[in-house]
DNA sequence: CCCATTTGTAAAGAATTTGTAACATTTTTG
DNA sequence: CAAAAATGTTACAAATTCTTTACAAATGGG
């Protein structure tokens, strides 16, 4: 939500009228809007403006939609992407890859049914939306920047990593179980077994806890999951 | 919830096949499911039943399920909704989407990712209406962040004994039988002997009541069951 | 195309929880 | 009041759950 009640949407698409069009639409909305004419220029957007949704098509100059999809997740950003592809017969195809994205469209699309798709995708993903950074014992971290420090020192988090504290610290305090974890945070196109979340809270653990035998801030709750406190 | 841990699924598709399919599936992840053939018959089962949610089949005989869904929201209903549509129909999604849909699937889709938006949309919709913290005596208890003090002390609880607090404070005053702490804390896939039940009662006790012997909160009622009072 | 990093899995070992049995105590019943 | 039934206690082995370690497959960058 970026710090007020409107929503930013990221529209990375070359298809100037289409891209015109949907900004219109969007802004007609209430949303606020911002476009990029490939990839490239999308994951700066992404970057810099931090979206709370992202419209990107498959069909693109330098860095097509799928691409930029997945170098979009493989940095550990989880906003809701939405692909646009040419056919119906391609969303299957794309179906088929693990890309990370939310939802598909196949052109021609009604804007009607676009906008549904938005609503729905907004409504379904801002619980860790709120979460820009966090400071617990001596470690500082910036979810927006994806930094990590300790000690003012650099700390090295991937993709995953950041993704796992973001959530577990926008539910500070409560405990989470593993499969929560593995909806909210591997999402619905991946499905590895709950020892995987076991194995990346051993990874986390080992960055910012200071005593990995007596975690303070990651705690175990035998039997249901792990909960986060500052 | 059902007054329980267990939650209600209503499946409404006249497809046989994929509505048993369903029914093994659901039923396998702990849920309790009702099926029913077509609209007319779901919206009895929603009306009898309160599931705490409701998978709706957009092809149906009789009253299809964009029609129904509509019907359930404008009794009132806000009980989570997710539509199964054919690929192709998509104008029948926004449809859908608009009528008050939480959720939609096109056909065909993965179990896994049926099942992951079921907790998913299970975990979002149902925070409200449960026990989620109690107090009485020197004993507080949180039972999202499943932590327990007794002056100010933690107070190490396991997690069915988190379990079986949390079902005996929900029904607070009530008795409540061994026979109904099985099957609602334990679990249909379970099946230890009463005596267990008394067990962990026993345990229970020894944690939170002051004097084990004469115990103020959690009382026996002989030849019946136990009852929780504050 | 190769290299460094990340990621998912598997397996072994440690730790905790859990069900049950055996015995003690209390309550009910005849 | 005695016998029977129900409940409470204690202890322990089995089962479950968690941590650690190691490794191979993917991924992205040069």
């Amino acid at each position: 939500m970026n710090n007020s009640g409107v929503s930013l949407i990221a529209v990375v698409d070359d298809d100037e009228s289409l891209s015109r069009s949907l900004m219109l639409n969007l802004e007609t909305e209430g949303y606020k809007v911002m476009t990029a004419k490939d990839g490239e220029e999308g994951l700066e957007v992404v970057h810099n403006h931090n979206p709370d949704l992202i419209i990107l098509d498959v069909m693109m100059p330098k860095k097509d939609g799928l691409q930029t999809c997945k170098e979009i997740r493989n940095v550990g950003i989880s906003t809701p992407i939405i692909l646009l592809t040419a056919r119906s017969a391609e969303v299957d195809r794309v179906l088929g890859l693990d890309l990370g994205a939310d939802d598909y469209l196949a052109k021609p699309f009604g804007m009607p049914e676009l906008l549904a798709r938005v609503r729905a995708l907004l409504r379904r993903t801002q619980v860790t939306n709120q979460v820009d950074q966090v400071n617990f014992g001596d470690v500082a971290v910036d979810f927006k920047a994806y930094k990590a420090e300790r000690n003012s020192e650099p700390l090295e988090l991937s993709a995953r990593e950041y993704r796992l504290l973001k959530y577990l610290v926008a539910k500070e305090g409560a405990v989470v179980t593993r499969d929560e974890l593995l909806d909210e945070v591997w999402g619905y196109n991946s499905y590895p077994s709950t020892r995987t979340v076991d194995n990346h809270i051993a990874r986390l653990r080992q960055k910012i806890e200071l005593d990995v035998d007596t975690p303070k801030h990651i705690l175990t709750v035998h039997g249901v999951g792990y909960k986060f406190v500052a």
